[in-house]
DNA sequence: TAGATTGTTAATCGATTAACAATC
DNA sequence: TAGATTGTTAATCGATTAACAATC
């Protein structure tokens, strides 16, 4: 149904989808787009905007239903669905990520941690079994992972990368510097903590 | 001497200094801005019309020396500049932070580390020791402290954030899913791996 | 009914891209 | 000089915001 929706949209829309949830808890039943749109620090009209994307799911008047529109939109955004997802690099952050449990709540299920050290493959990392990196393709195909977290060093991300493609995987969280090439079937997500933090300090010079 | 100037524009000129320094190491001297777009995945008037809100850099006819081009935006950007930084939360992330080697070589010493529990305060992590949250004022001003990571558990966030401000924390690099609600002197970076990760899931639908 | 608020269209804004004169 | 490529202005594109008819 929907058209291309810009990815800022999505990433809003998941933002109030968030934010229904804790309002739900809090017992609130109703919301309009205004409220809505204070506590996110944005407008009305961006909020009726984003969600027209997708349907039609206020009353006129009276704004909308908060347990429906959060249900709505959890069922368009696929947020039930629990996906399986690999961490590729065993390092500091790949670690971290293994041992974060907000994950499960989130609905991804860790079912695979690889590394290339002799050191790490075999042993148990924050209670996950750490795979050697050259078995990448058959466990990810064997085990159906949808997803992979790549905290690989920089050098070997590209490389890895293309693997991760070859074994099926569509979607990349890719926590290397580097701009990774693939077909544009696969869905990357870039987080490059050193540009955030040297932005930062640029605005602080 | 710049005007306001995209945050876009600040993080692709960053891109373009790291990849600048790549091309020195492999002894390349002279670039043009169309092969810098190639490299970067954008257009040759895209990486011009970046450089021009700081100033010009290169020669009609014959691009731009590579290594001028790197030091000047360096300069500019004050790479250079060693900056203090103290990580708030030692939870899975903020201890991987804490053992991130890069961080040095980004120009970032890692001054403090804080948490609120009993079993961290005094101990030893990734070689910091920990300090009890409740000194954050005292220490930061102390060591002159000027970025914070934030790594704290979402409930705690917004307080922390406010203390981090009174302590005259002048940027914040924020992991927790709470918008923080600061005076606007404060440069506030966002970086919310849930939504990272549910807007892959949601292409990949 | 009167007031409120939606969904959608139109206007505005800002960022990207193209065009081109300047010039090495 | 001819060719290449800059820096900058103008055109285009896309996203945000405002406006408003529809209607609960």
């Amino acid at each position: 149904m929907p058209r291309n929706i810009p990815r800022k949209t999505i990433q809003r829309v998941l933002l109030y989808h968030r934010y229904l949830t804790f309002l739900l808890q809090q017992g609130t039943r109703d919301i309009s787009s205004k409220s809505l749109a204070d506590i996110l620090e944005t407008k009305p009209s961006q909020v009726r905007k984003d969600l027209s994307y997708f349907g039609k799911f206020g009353t006129q008047g009276a704004g909308y239903d908060v347990l429906e529109l959060r249900d709505r939109i959890g069922m368009i955004m696929g947020i039930q669905k629990i996906r399986k997802i690999c961490i590729v690099g065993m390092g500091n952050l790949g670690e971290a990520l293994a041992g974060y449990k907000g994950l499960d709540d989130l609905g991804f299920k860790v079912s695979a941690v690889f590394d290339n050290s002799k050191q790490k493959i075999g042993r148990k990392i924050k209670g996950f079994r750490c795979h050697d990196i050259g078995k990448l393709y058959q466990i990810i195909k064997k085990d159906g992972i949808e997803l992979a977290v790549l905290t690989v060093p920089a050098a070997a991300a590209q490389e890895v990368a293309r693997r991760l493609e070859k074994a099926g995987i569509k979607a990349i969280l890719n926590f290397t510097p580097v701009k990774l090439t693939l077909s544009n079937k696969v869905k990357i997500s870039n987080v490059d903590l050193a540009v955030e933090l040297k932005t930062l300090s640029f605005f602080v010079r």
